[in-house]
DNA sequence: CCGTTGACTTCCT
DNA sequence: CAGGAAGCCAACG
Protein backbone atom coordinates (compact mmCIF):
# COMPACT_ATOMS: atom_id res chain seq x y z
CA UNK A 1 0.00 0.00 0.00
CA UNK A 2 2.70 2.69 1.17
CA UNK A 3 4.37 1.16 -2.45
CA UNK A 4 4.12 4.36 -5.42
CA UNK A 5 1.52 3.50 -8.23
CA UNK A 6 4.27 3.03 -10.59
CA UNK A 7 6.18 0.50 -8.26
CA UNK A 8 3.13 -1.65 -8.24
CA UNK A 9 2.91 -1.50 -11.78
CA UNK A 10 6.28 -2.45 -12.35
CA UNK A 11 5.85 -5.23 -9.88
CA UNK A 12 2.91 -6.90 -11.70
CA UNK A 13 4.02 -6.65 -15.09
CA UNK A 14 7.51 -8.29 -14.12
CA UNK A 15 5.19 -11.24 -12.49
CA UNK A 16 3.59 -11.73 -15.57
CA UNK A 17 4.30 -15.43 -16.20
CA UNK A 18 6.68 -16.15 -20.01
CA UNK A 19 4.07 -16.57 -22.28
CA UNK A 20 1.52 -14.83 -20.79
CA UNK A 21 -0.09 -10.69 -21.84
CA UNK A 22 -2.21 -8.85 -19.61
CA UNK A 23 -3.92 -5.56 -20.18
CA UNK A 24 -3.66 -1.82 -18.93
CA UNK A 25 -7.39 -1.81 -17.67
CA UNK A 26 -6.87 -4.90 -15.58
CA UNK A 27 -3.93 -3.36 -13.88
CA UNK A 28 -5.76 -0.25 -13.51
CA UNK A 29 -8.51 -1.84 -12.06
CA UNK A 30 -6.87 -4.24 -9.92
CA UNK A 31 -4.38 -1.41 -8.11
CA UNK A 32 -6.87 1.75 -8.37
CA UNK A 33 -10.09 0.11 -8.51
CA UNK A 34 -11.23 1.62 -11.75
CA UNK A 35 -10.15 0.68 -15.50
CA UNK A 36 -10.81 4.54 -16.56
CA UNK A 37 -7.13 4.87 -15.02
CA UNK A 38 -5.79 2.92 -17.73
CA UNK A 39 -3.39 5.21 -18.66
CA UNK A 40 -1.59 5.89 -15.62
CA UNK A 41 -0.75 2.04 -16.04
CA UNK A 42 0.66 3.14 -20.14
CA UNK A 43 2.29 6.34 -18.39
CA UNK A 44 4.10 3.99 -15.65
CA UNK A 45 5.28 2.12 -18.72
CA UNK A 46 6.64 5.13 -20.17
CA UNK A 47 8.95 5.53 -16.84
CA UNK A 48 9.95 1.64 -17.18
CA UNK A 49 12.93 2.46 -18.91
CA UNK A 50 14.31 3.93 -15.65
CA UNK A 51 13.47 1.42 -13.26
CA UNK A 52 15.23 -1.83 -12.53
CA UNK A 53 15.01 -4.61 -13.23
CA UNK A 54 13.84 -3.90 -16.64
CA UNK A 55 9.67 -4.60 -17.31
CA UNK A 56 8.66 -6.79 -19.64
CA UNK A 57 6.04 -4.17 -21.01
CA UNK A 58 5.90 -6.06 -24.41
CA UNK A 59 3.85 -8.09 -22.31
CA UNK A 60 1.10 -5.85 -21.47
CA UNK A 61 -1.24 -4.01 -24.23
CA UNK A 62 -4.55 -2.97 -24.44
CA UNK A 63 -7.81 -4.53 -23.80
CA UNK A 64 -8.72 -5.55 -27.03
CA UNK A 65 -4.98 -7.46 -27.70
CA UNK A 66 -3.72 -4.99 -29.39
CA UNK A 67 0.53 -3.71 -29.12
CA UNK A 68 -0.89 0.13 -28.75
CA UNK A 69 2.48 0.50 -27.28
CA UNK A 70 4.99 -0.61 -30.47
CA UNK A 71 6.21 2.59 -30.92
CA UNK A 72 8.27 3.19 -27.54
CA UNK A 73 10.03 -0.15 -28.16
CA UNK A 74 13.80 0.29 -29.79
CA UNK A 75 11.89 -1.16 -32.92
CA UNK A 76 8.43 -0.99 -34.08
CA UNK A 77 8.88 -4.71 -34.09
CA UNK A 78 10.82 -5.52 -31.40
CA UNK A 79 7.64 -6.02 -29.41
CA UNK A 80 5.49 -8.06 -31.46
CA UNK A 81 8.64 -9.98 -32.21
CA UNK A 82 9.25 -10.95 -28.01
CA UNK A 83 5.96 -11.86 -27.90
CA UNK A 84 6.07 -14.08 -30.69
CA UNK A 85 9.12 -15.78 -29.14
CA UNK A 86 7.21 -16.42 -26.01
CA UNK A 87 4.77 -18.11 -28.23
CA UNK A 88 2.14 -15.44 -28.68
CA UNK A 89 1.20 -15.15 -32.30
CA UNK A 90 0.74 -11.48 -33.53
CA UNK A 91 -1.11 -10.84 -36.22
CA UNK A 92 -0.34 -6.78 -37.72
CA UNK A 93 -0.03 -5.80 -33.78
CA UNK A 94 -3.31 -8.07 -32.54
CA UNK A 95 -2.59 -11.35 -30.51
CA UNK A 96 -3.99 -14.24 -31.58
CA UNK A 97 -6.10 -16.45 -29.50
CA UNK A 98 -5.93 -13.25 -26.75
CA UNK A 99 -8.10 -14.86 -24.41
CA UNK A 100 -6.06 -17.51 -24.30
CA UNK A 101 -2.76 -15.89 -23.48
CA UNK A 102 -4.94 -13.10 -21.08
CA UNK A 103 -3.11 -12.92 -17.29
CA UNK A 104 -4.70 -11.60 -14.74
CA UNK A 105 -2.92 -9.80 -11.96
CA UNK A 106 -4.61 -11.15 -9.53
CA UNK A 107 -2.52 -14.27 -10.37
CA UNK A 108 0.53 -12.95 -8.80
CA UNK A 109 -0.68 -13.15 -5.48
CA UNK A 110 -1.91 -16.71 -5.62
C1' DC B 1 0.97 27.85 -12.30
C1' DC B 2 -1.33 26.51 -16.46
C1' DG B 3 -1.72 24.17 -20.78
C1' DT B 4 -0.38 20.15 -23.33
C1' DT B 5 0.46 15.38 -23.89
C1' DG B 6 0.20 10.38 -23.26
C1' DA B 7 2.09 2.82 -24.00
C1' DC B 8 -6.28 3.86 -22.50
C1' DT B 9 -11.24 3.21 -22.55
C1' DT B 10 -15.81 4.26 -23.63
C1' DC B 11 -19.48 6.72 -25.52
C1' DC B 12 -21.36 9.26 -29.24
C1' DT B 13 -22.01 10.70 -34.06
C1' DC C 1 -18.21 0.14 -39.19
C1' DA C 2 -15.07 4.22 -38.72
C1' DG C 3 -13.81 8.42 -36.73
C1' DG C 4 -14.14 12.05 -33.16
C1' DA C 5 -14.73 13.58 -28.37
C1' DA C 6 -14.84 13.08 -23.47
C1' DG C 7 -13.13 11.25 -19.10
C1' DC C 8 -9.28 9.78 -16.49
C1' DC C 9 -4.67 11.18 -13.67
C1' DA C 10 0.05 12.36 -13.65
C1' DA C 11 4.23 14.22 -15.65
C1' DC C 12 6.51 17.83 -18.46
C1' DG C 13 7.71 22.42 -20.43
Amino acid sequence: MQNAFFERVYQIVREIPKGKVTTYSAISEYLTGTKRSARMVGWAMNASHTVYPPVPAHRVVNKNGLLTGFRHFATPTQMQERLEAEGIIVKNLQIQDFEKHFWHPNEMIL
